[in-house]
DNA sequence: TGTACATCAGTGAACGCGCGTTCACTGATGTAC
DNA sequence: TGTACATCAGTGAACGCGCGTTCACTGATGTAC
């Protein structure tokens, strides 16, 4: 059994051939807007076959199982996302970095908030009785590693600051004193509770090692994954409610968050 | 028609009455471990009648319908985490300010890790198809007031750093530089866009007479937001498994962060 | 180029299931006099 | 204290519904010689 005929292409493929991914992108866009009408999990594979004018068995060619086709749904939904952060982060000309990190940033809302319900799919609660395979944690670390890329590049006295990797007292540093006041001043690394950082230290250094080839420092990889982890927060409790009746529209909170993220993350004004 | 018998309280209940506050309890705890079981919106009324051993119908005795079952779990869910922020910031003795900060992010996520059906129930995407009623946000409102209460005891001198609320530059301030190096130094509220922040510095403004009694600051409400948001963007990667294969345990990960927030909220180490 | 066969897309009926909600009913519990 | 009546909790059957998945089938499309 030859799945595709030899010298074959997908570029050239047959009719059937190119028939079948047509529909089988039609699938997953009538399965979209589902999510949009209904929500995650209530995906009914009967609803997306209706609104294709197919019979319910029909999907059945293109996707074993609902579940399969879930999984199709979010991988593609971090691929979109991903690729947003990517193409925001290596934009036309050379912008400096904290340019590269507000416009990722504001790509990565914009597109939330253009996609409500595939953000909800791959950042909110996860769907009850699923379980993400394997094939999604390639796609889903494209963000985290396009907001990290932009870290990656700032010169080590930019991103100043202690960071304690072991010890539970901290070893002060003079960071630079760029234009504006000192703030934020005071020191992190206490109250980690007993060895204090031991487990974290050698997290990051394996994340470091595996996804970054080593090219990242671990002090600038945690400040990222915070950032990262803050404008998450960020973006769900705005598509998920938290700020009505105080602040919303978000626009300029979120703005305000970004920035303060930059300077979190090391990125000055200038 | 009188709902209740003249000088009745409820602490005399009748049989009848104390026989239906317990069972509406057992329906509710029943319902919280079909939760547990499968998950926020998959809950069936019929699933939690089988576990209590009654009929479905009977069920409408004491919820009109599965909305206000839902609506009455959300309400709880938010009161206990809200209990536990306010048990924590309020904890006996008299504590520095960012012990009790970080005492309650600590009991915040250790009430998330215990719960974390109830915490998707709130803080994840919202129940496709139910719209929640205004009776949810008085409790919702608890945690993060809880949070900024904190804040509010702070000297202006401790949560230092520039807040422009109005103007796109940006009046440099010499924080006080206490015990660390100066550091997270460089400007924010450039970037918002346009007029930058009279919208945010508007809606500050609100939330503190409204909520707070105009006793906090709008800068230390705003950073106080902004720790709200990362506090629970933090702990909904943690428990809707972003971390996974990286940072799990993420345990000494949530208290880098914690330290962290605690700078970003001026909260200094003394 | 033409024929014989294999592959595949889509059909339609059926399976067994669980769901939310309604309704008339029965006993038990409470209230008024 | 005792009786007549009202209130309420829980029952059991039924409603109409949509779901995921299977299966044998039919035509159409592709392949080999």
């Amino acid at each position: 059994v030859r799945l595709m005929a030899p010298g074959k292409t997908s570029a050239s493929a047959t009719a059937r051939e190119r028939a079948r991914a047509s529909l089988t992108a039609d699938i997953k866009e009538a399965a979209r807007s589902q999510l949009t009408a209904v929500g995650a999990d209530a995906l009914s594979l009967r609803a997306v076959a209706r609104e294709l004018g197919l019979v319910s068995s029909a999907l059945y060619r293109y996707f074993p199982s609902k579940d399969d086709l879930l999984t199709a749904l979010i991988i593609d939904a971090y691929d979109a996302v991903g690729e947003v952060a990517e193409t925001a982060v290596h934009a036309a000309g050379p912008r400096p970095p904290r340019a590269r990190w507000l416009a990722a940033c504001r790509a990565i809302r914009a597109w939330a908030l253009a996609h409500p319900h595939e953000y909800a799919l791959i950042y909110g609660s996860p769907v009850p009785g699923y379980r993400a395979p394997e094939a999604t944690i390639g796609p889903a670390s494209r963000v985290p590693l396009a907001l990290i890329s932009v870290l990656g590049e700032v010169p080590a006295g930019d991103s100043a600051g202690p960071f304690s990797t072991g010890e539970t007292g901290r070893k002060p540093e003079e960071g630079p004193v760029a234009a504006g006041g000192g703030e934020d001043t005071g020191g992190g690394g206490e109250g980690t509770g007993g060895k204090g950082g031991a487990v974290l230290a050698g997290q990051a250094a394996a994340v470091t090692a595996a996804l970054l080839g080593g090219s990242v420092r671990p002090e600038v990889l945690l400040r990222g994954v915070l950032a990262w982890t803050q404008l998450f927060g960020m973006i769900s409790f705005e598509l998920f409610g938290q700020f009505a009746r105080t602040f919303e529209p978000a626009d300029e909170l979120f703005e305000y968050a970004v920035a303060r993220m930059a300077q979190l993350v090391g990125l000055l004004v200038k």
